[in-house]
DNA sequence: CTCGCAAGTCAACGACTGTTTACACTTCGT
DNA sequence: ACGAAGTGTAAACAGTCGTTGACTTGCGAG
């Protein structure tokens, strides 16, 4: 499970440090040192630890064992465990931000069944979902969140609206609980694994969805 | 804020021994020396720091300190911390099951609205519902989580199909959801206060809330 | 009044946290 | 090929965590 190439490096540090064959130069596109590579393992397990155990939980200790490196490269490459998160956060940002642009106004209920799934192709989506409300108790970071969490309810919002038109705060109001419901329901999921949410299909989910998206946010005439 | 009669005890420990004028006997219904008083206390003290904080991040030190006493008195009421949290978590359940028995199909909203704000004389409510979210990382304690969100979802589900009908899955399923927008709200509400909805009103929540109800479990005809 | 026992305090423990310092190895420009 | 810069490791730091045992204090029965 988990998959991802996270595998690498393997093994334990200070045995068989010379391979039996011929290191198979051309075959391995990874050298065996390489600072952003690493830095983007680091990234990648952090971000499901982070999302999965929340931030205390997390220890930098279980995050480099994860990863196969060494706990002081957490310092060397992101300064500190915050720095970690914030790195972290940053990347889910951009992730969700990017998919989150130009909504269509019917495949909203699709789109959240999809986050809230973690569903093959979009496991880093489900994972930034959950980093959203993981809270490292930094107040400045918590000040991402909360710009993040307004500007895709905003985007919900205009979805509906369309695109000039000014939303009001009711609008944005009942957008922010469709965001609340995409939120807890990932939460029940994820933490509590509730049945029968938790064995729930993407078609099972797109139908009261969309009831609930048409129901709060009805299409504009 | 925060009010309660938690004040008491109060300053530093060693300083000031003697009250300045006649311990006022018969006004004070609270002994110095009293195990079920100070245990309650510890109960309130420690849901409020669980609830608003998380598991992880409250120490045991946080806890005694803001109830005015030893930390030493924390094992010995509740064992460990987990049974601290346990005992947080079982209270929580109580207040929320009694609360959830005989819901009424057209109040569901509006007992949703007061769950979220955590208005005025149900901040014990809101509080439970902050604990439902937070995971000490133990099993069993996960499991009492489970159980209390799956009888609330059916509670939920028989308010409205009545309650000799059989809930079927998909009923169920839809029920869930709801319960997932209270938690999302709660949650953005509390850890993020993202406007409009940290400023909301009850009034202007149960308006979404019952087109939200409304839709996703009709009522039976 | 006095003495026993419950209620509460104190100080310390071992374990674990994030972080840093000093050291070893690989890689690459010249 | 050689040395400097870059990449990774090991060990230890200081601090905080939950927990424990011995101690002190105050209430209430006799």
């Amino acid at each position: 499970m988990r998959g991802r190439s996270v595998a690498a490096r393997s093994a334990a540090p200070g045995a068989q440090d010379a391979p039996p064959a011929g290191a198979c130069p051309a075959e391995a596109p990874r050298r065996r040192r390489n600072a952003s590579q690493t830095r983007q393992l680091l990234l990648e397990v952090a971000s499901t630890r982070f999302a999965r155990d929340g931030y205390a939980t997390t220890t930098v200790r279980d995050i480099a064992d994860a990863a196969g490196v060494n706990v002081a490269l957490i310092n060397r490459y992101f300064t500190s465990k915050e720095g970690l998160f914030e790195a972290c956060l940053t990347s889910a940002f951009l992730a969700l931000k990017k998919e989150t642009t130009g909504i269509s106004r019917t495949r909203i209920a699709e789109g959240i069944a999809r986050r809230v799934l973690g569903s093959a192709s979009d496991e880093g989506l489900h994972e930034a979902m959950l980093l959203l409300l993981r809270s490292s108790g930094d107040e400045r970071i918590d000040g991402m969140r909360r710009a993040l969490l307004h500007s895709m309810s905003e985007r919900l919002a205009e979805a509906v609206a369309g695109p000039g038109t000014s939303t009001d705060d009711a609008v944005l109001l009942r957008a922010q609980i469709i965001l609340a419901t995409t939120l807890g329901m990932t939460m029940l999921r994820a933490s509590l694994s509730t049945d029968p949410l938790a064995s729930a299909t993407e078609s099972d989910l797109v139908g009261p969805l969309d009831d609930l998206v048409r129901a709060l946010l009805p299409p504009q005439d």
